[in-house]
RNA sequence: GAGCCGGUAGCUCAGUCGGUAGAGCAACGGCCUUUUAAGCCGUGGGUCCCGGGUUCGAUCCCCGGCCGGCUCACCA
């Protein structure tokens, strides 16, 4: 049992280092033990404890004569007298404890009492019973303070409201916000489930540079690094495409990769300069067969995290159940406008009117191909919310794309948009080295005319192509925005644990 | 990068037509052995984001800055 005179386990003596450069509200009870408290060790405690959901379902049915031990955060406290109640609480749930004075004693009631407060780690063991109410709760017999929480927890009944702070205190938004919890949670277990379902599929997960001397495999700005024994500068991955397709001419099958991108450019609701994407590419497969295998993939992913293949996002349900609608980014473009594919690649300068009729911005300084992807986004893709396969993009906009087997000014790519969003870009592998050195030329000269996205030549990558790559099909999807998706939720930030911001 | 909006107690927020500020929760002292946003009585707590200006006087008005949000631009 506690003896505040008994062995010392934990001491607080420096408080004032705790207040250093900043206005910190010590607690009062903080204050009162500073330099003196000290807790036996004697009380025993499951470790570590069972997760509170777990818990929960495990005695839900019979909460009699049971001794049980859990452990978790005490996120509230309501004080009667000679009896307490309180809630313990963990990443999965909450359960109510009750400490009677006669079952704990007047010295470990007295403990209680005096040394433990909102935000401490208890640990605590007992039997389960009902209150009146029918709530499962903990008669405590013996706890244990395994920490002490030094800071006041946030507002118990609004949460963390403030956006800054829940992004910059992680932590308190955790504590403090069950929406947070879960979000991150079902995060997890998307990952996971995708990692299954890949992994069934014969696909062998496999990790390639993030340190790059090229960055290339997208269209972006890389950041920059200095290798000091190299002496030289190095990049931070764009993309790990062309290393995955190298990986598919040394002969592996399928492979994939679960990492993170970065990218050198703005931070809005939906970009991040660091982002999670998962990359596969499949030997033997084309565009077609990744359409299907993308429709599986994301129906198992909808009934293994949320249960269902209906969603509501902002509002809007939508519907993952296969097959999704497919159609040619021509044919959108033409439902809009009325100008048919010729007109967008041969007229360029029937083009930049419309674009100039679009309030397309600086569309006078815009590549052809630029011309076109802008106009696409802004008459077609904020139209498109349930999952649609927009197909057959224009070989201009896909210098990594194989060229379509009928149509050749088009390549093999399909973009699933879902509420608008591009959660999936995928194409048929160019895998003809003669095409591909082409297509980097032609990107080096927009770079050369302005584009200073435009993609990075990769010459080992033409190398490496010229060893013969068989057809394969890639395909790369935006984790954060499927999470954003299933989550519903509108900014990228709140599903990232620690997004970027200003140091404050 | 531009425009708009915001920053007041630990948290969630109110307020001051310019006279240095309040509530709820949290904290602290009491009462209360089935409460659950517990209740009741009492107490303390603020560089009103920072720096300048105007003014007898600025948390409030003006200018600049910092941080954040939204929209736009860039991008996935």
């Amino acid at each position: 049992m506690q003896d505040p005179e008994g062995i010392e386990v934990l001491v607080y003596t420096d408080l004032e280092g705790l207040e250093t450069g900043r206005k910190v509200r010590l607690r009062g009870t903080v204050k009162r033990i500073e330099g003196k408290l000290s807790i036996t060790d004697a009380v025993p405690s499951e470790d570590p404890p069972t997760p509170l959901k777990e818990f929960k379902k495990r005695y839900d049915d019979d909460p009699k004569g049971e001794s049980v031990s859990l452990g978790g955060r005490l996120v509230s406290l309501r004080t009667m007298g000679k009896a307490i109640f309180g809630h313990i609480q963990d990443l999965t749930g909450k359960i109510q404890i009750y400490i009677r004075k006669d079952t704990v004693g007047d010295e470990g009631f007295r403990f209680f009492n005096e040394f433990i407060d909102l935000g401490d780690i208890l640990g605590a063991r007992g039997s389960l019973f009902r209150t009146r109410t029918g709530e499962l709760t903990l008669e405590v017999h013996e706890f244990k303070l395994l920490a002490k929480c030094l800071r006041p927890l946030p507002e118990k009944w609004h949460g963390l409201r403030d956006t800054e702070l829940r992004h910059r205190q992680r932590y308190l938004d955790l504590i403090a916000n069950p929406r947070s919890r879960e979000t991150f949670l079902l995060r997890s277990s998307i990952i996971k489930e995708l990692r299954n379902f890949l992994d069934s599929r014969g696909f062998i997960e496999v990790e390639t540079p993030i340190l790059q001397q090229v960055a290339s495999g997208a269209n972006a700005k890389p950041f920059v690094t200095y290798h000091n024994y190299l002496e030289m500068n190095l990049y931070l991955r764009i993309a790990p495409e062309l290393y995955l397709k190298r990986l598919i001419v040394g002969g592996f099958p399928r492979v994939y990769e679960i990492g993170r991108n970065f990218r050198n450019e703005g931070v809005d609701r939906t970009h991040n300069p660091e982002f999670t994407m998962v990359e596969f590419y499949a030997g033997y497969w084309d565009y077609e067969d990744l359409m299907t295998f993308t429709e599986e993939l994301l129906e198992h992913l909808l009934i293994k995290t949320v249960g269902k293949t209906k969603i509501t996002y902002q509002g809007k349900e939508i519907n993952f159940k296969p097959p999704y609608r497919r159609v040619s980014y021509f044919e959108l473009l033409e439902e809009k406008t009325g100008k048919d594919k010729e007109f967008f690649l041969r007229n360029l300068e029937g083009l930049k009117a419309l674009a100039g009729e679009l309030d397309v911005a600086n569309y006078q300084s815009l590549s052809h191909a630029r011309l076109i992807d802008k106009v696409f986004e802004k008459l077609c893709e904020e139209e498109l919310i349930q999952p649609t396969f927009v197909i057959d993009f224009p070989a201009l906009l896909s210098p990594l794309a194989k060229p379509h087997r009928k149509e050749p000014d088009l390549v093999e790519r399909f973009e699933l948009i879902v509420a608008t969003h591009e959660i999936a870009n995928a194409y048929t592998e160019l895998n003809d080295p003669r095409i591909q050195e082409e297509r980097f030329k032609q990107q080096l000269r927009e770079r050369e005319m302005g584009d200073e996205e435009a993609m990075e030549t990769d010459e080992d990558f033409i190398r490496a192509l010229e060893m013969g790559m068989p057809p394969t099909a890639g395909e790369g999807i935006g984790i954060d925005r499927l999470v954003m998706i299933l989550t519903d939720t509108d900014n990228i930030r709140d599903v990232i644990l620690f997004p970027h911001l200003r140091p404050k």
